[in-house]
DNA sequence: TTGTTTGTACAGTAAAAACTGTACAAAGAA
DNA sequence: TTCTTTGTACAGTTTTTACTGTACAAACAA
């Protein structure tokens, strides 16, 4: 075997396996052998690039190339007397981890703080209430608690995404040579 | 208003914004449904409930329950007398948070930790053969180097993971009422 | 044994998502 | 200014996923 074939091959097997897993990121693995590609090639990317070496449409190639950046695992490059945009995968992927995590969760926990908060405030509300049933009251009582068991919860995953992002994470968990005590 | 009224009304906020944010965990707005609707059942329920309940299929309660159930985001539940099967969601949030983080992840650190290891060691080979181009040599040096930093970085996800695990995230950030020093 | 009940496999259908090609606006070149 | 080039909006198509209904095996009842 050819020593450039063999290359490639170790190469794919990485690509591939990027693609088959990075559905964790919410991405397809279009998006992920996208990645991939840009990874093992050490200069910034081109979308014509992308399509050449991808053999799909540039317009697939430009939104895929989104939905990496807003994940920021891609991040834009510049280069001299280039006209067309430049793209090229984020050197650090603790980051990139930390980024993913703040990302995803962030919306959806303060999606639920807000639900939790009304909806809680309501329940208290009809609670005071004078003509109530004692059957809806005791039903109150416990969705009550329910609620508030929520919020603590969702309170306690922004401190989580918190510890992420001040990076408090990498003292719990060192990665290979992280300098500890930051 | 009446009372029991305003009551699902306010039920039906927080299922709502489950069912828009359970993709976070793989699912579909109906599996967010089902959870939400379990969650709210003071009492384990049936999929014949829940078919009553979301006017939808058995069989799709049926799989979306074992989505859940896969997960452990809800369990079986035993009731004397009762045939059908019983489920319920898993009261502890935290611990789900746990499980599906581990669920998520450690499959994917798997799967690229082999082929990494698999074309780190044939890169390295390569590397060693005394017939290829200096071209290819520095391509080689070049690739191992990123193989070796990928090695690292799943190693140290794998150990992120041990510490959800094994609660020691929770040390870091306690849950409201946590006791400290575990 | 035979008759019921219950969960799910499987095939078909409906809905959603991914992808393509065209067409065009924005920006640079001449 | 006009002529190119480049990225993306949008409409249409293909592919994938979600959902339904039927049919049946397993478990229990009589």
């Amino acid at each position: 075997m050819d020593g450039k074939e063999a290359l490639d091959k170790a190469r794919e097997r990485i690509i591939e396996t990027i693609a088959q897993n990075i559905h964790l990121y919410g991405l397809t693995p279009s998006a992920g052998r996208q990645y991939g590609t840009m990874f093992f090639h050490n200069e910034p990317l081109t979308l014509d690039d992308m399509t050449e070496e991808l053999g799909m449409s540039k317009t697939s190639m430009s939104t895929s190339v989104r939905a990496l950046s807003d994940l920021k695992l891609v991040e834009r490059a510049w280069k001299r007397g280039v006209r067309k945009d430049l793209y090229q995968v984020k050197e650090d992927w603790y980051q990139s981890f930390v980024d993913l995590f703040s990302i995803k969760w962030r919306r959806s926990i303060s999606l639920h703080a807000v639900a939790v908060k009304k909806s809680l405030s309501e329940m208290k509300d009809l609670y005071e209430n004078k003509d109530i049933s004692d059957d809806l009251k005791a039903m109150l009582e416990i969705d009550i608690e329910k609620l508030e068991y929520m919020r603590d919860y969702f309170e306690w995953l922004d401190r989580l995404v918190d510890a992420f992002e001040e990076h408090d994470i990498f003292n719990l968990v060192p990665p290979k040579d992280y300098p500890r005590n930051k």
